[in-house]
DNA sequence: GCGACAG
DNA sequence: ATCTTGTCGC
């Protein structure tokens, strides 16, 4: 997985935030994909050593059985700052997917896209970085309002940012909060719904960040992994 | 000045 | 992000 290394992530608050406003727009609001494997990300941190652990967890497309699991742990820097989160989890997630030995369509990451202050969140700022599509899906709102979408799965709203639609509220499954679907990179909003939509397995979360979230905490059943390799024969 | 605030 | 088992509810 080649990446082009835009800037250096070791910098100042204020640096940070000028990054920002200087690559936001550069962010493509626009496309669809037809990935045949698609990846997702997270980060989980150890307090104590002062340390974390990226991962990605390559699925197949439709068929969702992992191909490629890869993690990397690493001391972590910059501080946890609200729109700046790329700073604090990019690094380790590059080099993570540095390691990867298959190229993903689409990348499905655990914060926001579009929806942010300066409209370049980590997922769309991975995206830069990879020239990829990327999708970013949330667990919890950073900026914006919205009324709450239906209770059914499926059900959707939209996120609402200073007179911007940055975003929709989706409701992935029946009764579970909702999850905040943005635009990354390379991709619209409504491709971007469905995708999460159709990387849902009746969980919250899509399987690829719900997986990559296990295998940064190191919690990846291997089962699933020989499963994969069991179905090429 | 007072809240809000991805992970 | 992270501390964490059983338990209440559809």
């Amino acid at each position: 997985m080649n990446i082009v290394r835009l800037h250096d992530w070791h910098v100042t608050t204020s640096r940070a935030i000028q990054i920002q406003t200087e690559m936001a727009g550069q962010v493509s609001r626009t496309g669809d994909v037809n990935p045949e494997l698609i990846a997702g990300v997270d980060i989980s941190v150890d307090r104590l050593s002062g340390t974390g652990t990226g991962a990605v967890v390559v699925l197949s497309y439709p068929g969702l059985d992992i191909v490629e699991v890869q993690v990397v742990t690493d001391r972590i820097e910059f501080p946890y700052v609200p729109g700046l989160l790329s700073f604090r989890e990019a690094p380790l997630v590059l080099a993570a997917c540095e390691k990867l030995a298959v190229k993903p369509d689409l990348f499905i990451v655990d914060g926001q896209g579009i929806a942010h202050p300066r409209r370049i969140g980590l997922a769309s700022h991975l995206g830069l970085f990879w020239d990829k599509p990327t999708i970013g899906c949330a667990k919890s709102r950073l900026c914006g309002t919205h009324e709450l979408p239906g209770d059914n799965a499926k059900s959707y709203t939209q996120l609402i940012d200073k007179d911007d639609v940055v975003g929709a509220v989706l409701r992935t499954r029946t009764g579970v909060k909702p999850v905040y679907v943005s635009i990354g990179h390379k991709i619209g909003l409504a491709s971007a719904i469905n995708w999460v939509l159709a990387c849902c397995r009746g969980y919250r979360l899509p399987e690829p960040t719900r997986l990559a979230h296990q295998a940064a905490g190191g919690n990846l059943k291997a089962g699933s992994i020989t499963a994969y390799f069991e179905m090429l024969k």
